[in-house]
DNA sequence: CCTCTATTGATAATGGTTCTCATTATCAAT
DNA sequence: ATTGATAATGAGAACCATTATCAATAGAGG
């Protein structure tokens, strides 16, 4: 067996569909992980470039991918003509899921989590009702409020 | 007085807003007006080109930022790497206002209505919570669900 | 170690969108 | 109807996030 490079909660998971752990991936999760910011390839890159100078950008944009289509991490488009992504879940984000807010102004992105509970129930009767009229098989969910945020509004 | 245009609903407000009426624009509006389609700036490019020959892309670009701007036509991101524009409102389309689901297997996107009630419920309910608590004004929401159509589903 | 091959970094290519600029069209004032 | 100020346009170049290419490298089972 070569050099064993750890056992995160997410690498056997890794393995499990085939991909190889690599330092690479290995940092990406973790730059991913170490955020509650909303990052792009880009941001990604070059955070991850200060420990690992020698990684390529298409080696970022690969790995996404890959961890998008997991579904351990969410992309998102805030309308800023480039992809954002975020942690689906962790070690200490079981329950992370939440909606965005979204400024026009600044865009600054705000998550909440505070009116879930309710939108969750309303969601289960919505997917319910959609699936039985479209025979439609909802997988996933998106849902954005945009405006203008504390600051932006007075200006 | 120039020759006159016509009247239709929306050039009053063009003007209004400082934007002077021309043919492009005024054909650009009638494609997204005779269609239920999610089109891309090339199909509408592609559509208006067979009744105005010389018109150009950038054209087309303009316009849409224009009448987005304007409320008039809404803009989306469906995950298929360009921009879709929707009419928001117009002469036959007072209460258009609606969801979307998308297929993953084969980017179909289905407008609807149907669960709306129950929804905007809710929605008025969130959107007063969240513009009170994050002091947040908000302007517009993007509720899309993603999975599989029925034909999709099967295979 | 060894082999097989998935992965990688550098870089070119792609493609949707925006920008530039000389020309044209709109429209309020004549 | 004509004019003049200037907004709008078309052609094409530029931009830039993302993908594809390919030779070199590294992961993992034996
Ligand atoms: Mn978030
Ligand atoms: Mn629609
Ligand atoms: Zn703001
Ligand atoms: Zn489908």
């Amino acid at each position: 067996m070569g050099r064993c490079r750890g056992n995160a909660w997410w690498q056997g998971r890794f393995r499990g569909c085939g991909y190889r752990v690599t330092a690479g991936r290995e940092i990406i999760l973790d730059a991913l992980t170490k955020t509650d910011k909303h990052l792009s390839a880009e941001d990604i890159y070059l955070s991850v470039k200060k420990s690992c100078p020698g990684i390529g950008l298409a080696t970022v944009y690969r790995t996404l991918e890959i961890l998008v289509e997991m579904g351990l991490v969410l992309k998102f488009d805030f309308g800023d003509g480039r992809a954002r992504y975020e942690l689906a879940e962790g070690p200490n984000k079981e329950a992370n899921h939440h909606h965005h807010l979204i400024c026009a102004g600044c865009k600054r992105v705000i998550d909440y989590t505070d009116f879930i509970e309710d939108e969750v129930e309303l969601l289960r009767k919505t997917e319910k009702g959609l699936s039985e009229k479209y025979n439609f098989d909802i997988k996933s969910h998106v849902i954005q409020f945009y405006g203008l945020c504390e600051k932006c509004k007075t200006k």
